[in-house]
RNA sequence: GGGCGCUUAGCUCAGCUGGUCAGAGCGCCGCCUUUACACGGCGGAAGUCCUCGGUUCGAGUCCGAGAGUGCCCACCA
């Protein structure tokens, strides 16, 4: 750096990031080795991002609170690593690249399952980098020498091992059973991936003539096309209305079959007509039902959403045709008794958007009950801490209620089932394919959050006794958006628990949602998605990284571009801090704390506290408040009054150490917030050498504390404030210097300082007898101006009114709380005794002015 | 139908264990090219802390009710 006027003033992001991250990595500080204890080690596993995914806000925020983390403990001198890695996102994959066949004019079927898969690895080739290439844009200090794919060859090793021992152990288990089928990707879906949605349908009412033409029935339905599969009518046992009626039968319309009509508590008598008709193939209701009583179990919708062969004269319909004919025909028959609009929520799938047909189907489902057990006793004990608490509850309460998980996906892209069958009811799980012939493979692979679920210990070698494993397992933190606390997190707490033989991290952080600015959920249907990327161009990564934080809390918020504007402020500030130290230093002088002055030991000691604010607060997760904090140090006590207490000074050799030493601690503490513009200015200091990201953290000085610094300089900002405020006020030239008397206490060492930044002529005011044509308040006494150019005795007049009615206000106050025998009688003795000094003091101004 | 949050300056939000807590950033107004920074500095205006009750000597801060708003869970045809 010079002083030639034209120097850079500015941190030059789009110049400096990438060539600083190209150092970062060259250095492979990110890489650590795989070496002592997991208690002394620091981990995270990143949430692996779908490989076919683009970062978005979620993944910046998150992204940015994981490294904040593995920053810090890496410059604590702790080895850390974080763990990098991609998911292969079975159903979105699958679905890009179906999209990209058609586009081609082939498709799925055509080319085979053979064909397929190796086109899903062709394209993981060609764009599954991407979104790795842009957390580097963030600054991550991911280990990307070990990058992991949940669908590498070692990966599916331990995928099919758990699969294998759960089989064994008994958990896994194949059965018929009501699944979310989603027409769109012709798979189950696990209820996980359902989203309901508000929907307005028609609800029909419709008769069903009791077998022996005595009456009928009436049953409600927002599905009539449904009825070709009932196989009972059901009534509540306590409906007095129909108790006659239970054990008689009606028969089905358009069918003709007999159904009998059955008494069941899940029939609500206030709902609908108080008879429901029973369709266990259709209905997860209806099936529970279904089974209690033993009722039969027809399809009549398949798998690809049409009626098939079942459901007779309407095979081969499309639901919603089928619903239409089917009702023509009642209306017809005059058997349709009632039709009104009728809204409710219908569960669609997350996936394809398809709206969700309940079907029975075999599948393959793991039984949950004595996997939940222990996760939960897990986070109960404290083993696992979620952050923040309430989250916890939240988790246990569904573990407690969890039901079986079907692990089984009709998809061809994922871990197939190690799974193979040989006529009706041979079935061999195994590691290895059965050696002698006739079995043939089970198409099926699994759900994407089962191999998900290995994740923290898969990735470090399991289930081979790595070094990885044993230096980096358990991780410390997990950090996480809600949305995936069930789908995800307390899936990997259970496998961690019956795999890996302990929890899979320590703390789990749940970090808040960013909505859009006008307060929407961010997504690119609704097009109201902000791309980090582009904040980076525009801002620089530092400025993003912060804002990020400092909007994030535990509640959801919107995005504020301003605190990303506030974040860049704080990087060009420190930098044109740091050019101001550097010009002025002395050569070759070691940095270290060595006061001369009340300021220097104000700064100091102001350090020592911003560095144990900032060091808890990111132990506590709390990183809004951490980044905050910094900003105001950098800003409100380094820039705004150190930096300008300190010109004027002869920059001796003390000075020179204890600047550089200010501003060396600065960075490192700023630097796991805002990498980049820290590591830039390290480097450009002479005296340092390696990388700022290799630490040390500042660990703070207790030594250094100075309260009767604190004190004094205190005084100092605020008597300056004070005289700058009424210079403001009277219309004082700002560049007018003011002859002026102290007549304070407490500026014995500092009054310099003061006539300095509140361009005051303390010499003059001296030498000069007049009286004061203005008095100013500060701590400790008063600042009397002289009658000079500038001074308005009248301004002066209208301050001292202003100031008398403040002061007879408080004193007001201050009486009316002593006055209240309660107050002095109950509140403690030493506030009582500050108010009544207060009170004292206020009495005592208001007769001096 | 349950459960959990939120409602503080024009905007986005901090305010932890009740007593200088009425704050920050942006915006707005005024002054300043003061030799680190005009993507700057200095100063200022601005809020019945959603409403109503209660606890307390004292409540944005605790309790209850209500209004508004958001999220999660749930099988009402």
């Amino acid at each position: 750096m010079t002083d030639d006027p034209k120097a850079q003033t500015r941190f030059d992001p789009a110049e400096a990031e990438p060539r600083l991250m190209q150092r970062w990595l060259d250095s492979g500080l990110f890489d650590a080795p795989a070496e002592g204890t997991a208690a002394e080690n620091f981990s995270i596993a990143i949430p692996p991002p779908n490989v076919t995914g683009a970062l978005h806000m979620g993944h910046a925020l998150n992204g940015t609170i994981q490294d904040v983390l593995t920053r810090t403990n890496r410059m604590r001198g702790r080895r850390s690593r974080w763990i990098l890695g991609t998911d292969h996102a079975g159903i979105a994959t699958q679905k890009q690249v179906e999209k990209r066949l058609i586009e081609q004019g082939t498709s799925r079927e055509e080319i085979g399952r053979e064909a397929f898969v190796e086109q899903v690895w062709s394209w993981r080739r060609e764009f599954g980098g991407q979104i790795i290439e842009q957390f580097k844009r963030l600054g991550a200090s991911l280990d990307y020498t070990r990058e992991r794919f949940t669908l590498d060859d070692d990966y599916a090793l331990a995928v099919q091992k758990v699969f294998c021992e759960l089989y064994d152990d008994g958990l896994i288990y194949r059965d018929y059973y009501m699944v979310n089928w989603d027409p769109g990707s012709r798979s189950a879906i696990s209820e996980l991936e359902v989203e309901d949605r508000e929907v307005t349908d028609t609800l029909y009412e419709i008769a069903y003539p009791l077998s022996d033409g005595d009456g009928e029935v009436v049953v409600a339905t927002v599905r009539p096309e449904t009825m070709l599969a009932d196989t009972a009518v059901a009534v509540n046992p306590d409906d007095e209305r129909f108790a006659h009626l239970v054990g008689r039968t009606v028969t089905l319309p358009l069918v003709g079959r007999t159904l009998t009509i059955i008494a069941d508590d899940y029939v609500k008598t206030d709902f609908g007509t108080g008879c429901l008709k029973i369709t266990p193939g259709h209905d997860p209701n209806d099936f529970e039902i279904g089974r209690r009583h033993g009722l039969g179990e027809i399809t009549v919708i398949g798998e690809d959403g049409r009626m098939n062969e079942q459901a007779t004269r309407y095979a081969g319909l499309p639901v919603a045709e089928a619903r239409e004919r089917i009702v023509a025909a009642l209306r017809e028959q005059g058997l349709l008794r009632g039709e009104e609009p009728y809204t409710h929520t219908v569960p669609f799938s997350h996936r394809s958007g398809e709206r969700i047909e309940p079907l029975i189907s075999l599948q393959w489902f793991m039984s949950m009950g004595e996997l939940a057990a222990p996760a939960i006793e897990a986070v109960t004990s404290g083993r696992v801490q979620i952050h923040p608490e309430s989250q916890s509850r939240r988790y246990v309460d569904w573990l407690e209620n969890i039901r079986p998980w079907c692990v089984s996906r009709q998809l061809w892209w994922g871990h197939q089932l190690p799974v193979w069958y040989r006529g009706e009811d041979e079935t061999y799980v195994g590691m290895q394919p059965p050696q002698d012939p006739g079995w043939t493979r089970e198409e099926d692979v699994l759900d994407t959050w089962f191999s998900s679920a290995l994740w923290p210990f898969a990735t470090l070698g399991w289930p081979q006794d790595t070094p990885d494993l044993r230096a980096f397992y358990p991780t410390d933190v997990l950090s996480t958006a809600r949305d995936i606390l069930f789908l995800w997190v307390a899936r990997m707490v259970m496998m961690g628990l019956r795999f890996a033989d302990n929890v899979p991290f320590e703390h789990v952080y749940v970090h808040s949602v960013i909505q859009a600015p006008d307060g929407r959920r961010m997504s690119k249907s609704l097009g109201t998605g902000i791309d980090p990327l582009e904040e980076i161009d525009k801002h620089g990564a530092d400025a993003v990284r912060f804002g990020l934080l400092a909007m994030s809390s535990t509640q959801d918020v919107r995005y504020s571009s301003e605190k990303v504007e506030q974040g860049q402020a704080l990087a060009t500030k420190l930098f044109n801090a740091s050019r101001f130290v550097l010009l002025n230093v002395q050569p070759g002088v070691a940095a270290a704390p060595r006061p001369t002055t009340p300021a220097d030991r104000w700064i100091l000691s102001r350090l020592q506290h911003v560095i144990t604010d900032t060091s808890r607060r990111v132990d506590e997760f709390e990183f809004a408040r951490a980044a905050l904090g910094i900003y105001d140090f950098v800003y409100g006590e380094l820039c705004d009054w150190y930096l300008e207490l300190v010109k004027g000074r002869e920059f001796d050799e003390d000075l020179s150490a204890t600047l550089l030493h200010v501003l060396g601690e600065t960075l490192a503490l700023a630097h796991p917030v805002i990498p980049f513009v820290t590591e830039e200015i390290w480097d450009l200091i002479p005296a340092t050498e390696g990388l700022l990201a290799a630490g040390p953290f500042p660990q703070g000085d207790p030594a250094l504390l100075d309260e009767d610094a604190e004190t004094q300089i205190g005084a100092v900002i605020d008597a300056v404030r004070a005289v700058r405020a009424w210079r403001n006020e009277a219309g004082v030239p700002a560049g007018a210097v003011l002859p002026a008397r102290l007549v304070a206490s407490g500026y014995e060492q500092t009054a310099a300082l003061v006539a300095r930044l509140a361009r005051l002529d303390l010499e003059a005011g001296a030498a000069d007898p007049a009286e004061a044509a203005a008095s100013v308040v500060v701590p400790g006494g008063a600042a009397e101006l002289l009658p000079a150019a500038g001074v308005d005795p009248q301004e002066q007049e209208r301050r001292r009114a202003a100031r008398r009615a403040e002061l007879e206000g408080e004193i007001r106050r201050a009486e009316g709380k002593l006055a209240n025998p309660g107050f002095v009688a109950k509140a403690p003795a030493e506030l009582v005794a500050t108010e009544r000094a207060k009170l004292d003091q206020l009495r005592e101004e208001l007769a001096a002015g």
